[in-house]
DNA sequence: TCCATGTCAAGAGCAGTGCTCTCGTTTTTG
DNA sequence: CAAAAACGAGAGCACTGCTCTTGACATGGA
């Protein structure tokens, strides 16, 4: 059915394509902010008005850029995922932060769209939130899959307060109805840091400490998996970095 | 010798403060993107050509908010910090570390211009590394109090990396020359932890997971003290949340 | 086959932007 | 007191997102 499109619509398809595509090649060369759709519309021999009907606004091309982005980064992270063993979870949290950061180093302005400031006056839609999710489901997934095999060490943690308890119960229900709260709490953390550390080192706060840092990345993601009580390498199983 | 400037640049300086005052307020409103030099001079009552003579360009005015910000949220963390005795790392170090998000959440718009995503073309000036230390000193001064004064619990990790080594050394000199450098990793770690968690919840990736975030911050701000080694509250000193 | 319908790109135009240059006026300086 | 420097006003340039209208074209039903 794909195939046998009427003209028109495959037209209009591949219309849409390209001006994502050059779209994204502005992105990466001016970042968000100075994407221009009269600029986008010159480089593809289009009037600037022309691309009104394919794109209502400009917000609505920025949507569909971070949607885009949101799942690149999602697919970059579960392929490296699937990569490795299924009872490797170290070796697959490694493999999953990795990822995360290559494609975010591979395309720094399209990182920032997602997870920079939000653009000005822009409000993000509710289509965003699934493919949001992708990658932090990836890593849910990997701690998911050490808990069900039991393969998970136990941290000591004080209780979570009452408020905490709930709402971890509730996200739980939601992307991980066998993980306990305190578990969730811990990968929350987990999740926070590794965004944290690249935010700062793409928009440039970690230079004149750590940086370059992907020395001080893997030492730290190593760290949150000990956090999280993933179980240290086996000794059959190939190490990390050198 | 302040007070005996001649008229003109006793203008010049309050015009000056009047231009960042008004610019902060549409900041505030509208966001860094949005910030339009037009604008300021029109509620102003000059004519935009007029700023100029103040700040060369829309850039030089950014690079002004900027600076007052890192001052701001620096001035805020260390008044936090010295609030609290100086031989109670833990509760200094949650002081701090509330004082950042209350900060932050009292300015969303300039958290996001100094955290977020850098504005479009725009490069950081030197100027700014200065004031944006200072945040970052005061999270150092508390974990080398602790140091010091022998306070520090020992945290067992593996040995770093001979360049991750080289790189806290080399920061140690310049910040702390008494911490050593698996501390140092340990506090990087922590500082981008903060601001991870604060770059979430304020731009939104928190929604829907622990929001509002409150206890969840306050619960993490714990476990990086326990991460880095602070010792817990001694059983006179007032406790934190309830 | 023909024709009404809906889709399309083009073009002009509006209000807004950052920024530059020039021109009188005012203040400071030598 | 005169030369010099600093100042605000105004016009203007190139750019932006976006709207509205116009004429050409493909599509599907009679």
């Amino acid at each position: 059915m794909n195939a046998s499109r009427t003209a028109r619509e495959r037209a209009r398809a591949e219309l849409t394509r390209e001006i994502k595509d050059e779209a994204r090649r502005q992105l990466a060369v001016d970042g968000a902010g100075r994407l221009s759709l009269r600029a986008v519309a010159r480089e593809l021999g289009l009037v600037s008005s022309a691309l009104y009907r394919y794109f209502p606004t400009r917000d609505d091309l920025l949507t569909a850029l971070i949607i885009d982005a949101y799942d690149a980064l999602g697919a970059a992270a579960e392929a490296a995922d699937a990569a490795r063993p299924r009872d490797d979870p170290r070796g697959r949290w490694r493999a999953v932060a990795a990822a995360v950061r290559d494609w975010a180093l591979a395309h720094p302005h399209e990182y920032a769209l997602i997870y920079g400031s939000p653009v000005p006056g822009y409000q993000a839609p509710q289509d965003t939130v699934a493919p949001a999710a992708r990658v932090a489901l990836a890593i849910v997934g990997v701690v998911r899959d050490a808990w069900s095999a039991g393969a998970l060490e136990a941290r000591p943690s004080p209780a979570l307060s009452p408020v905490l308890a709930e709402q971890t119960a509730k996200l739980a229900e939601l992307i991980a109805p066998d993980l306990p709260g305190e578990v969730l709490t811990r990968l929350l953390i987990v999740w926070t840091q590794v965004f944290g550390m690249l935010s700062f080192e793409l928009f440039g706060q970690l230079v004149g400490s750590v940086d370059p840092s992907d020395e001080f990345y893997a030492h730290a993601v190593e760290r949150m998996a000990d956090f999280v009580g993933l179980p240290p390498d086996g000794p059959d199983s190939t190490k990390g970095p050198a």
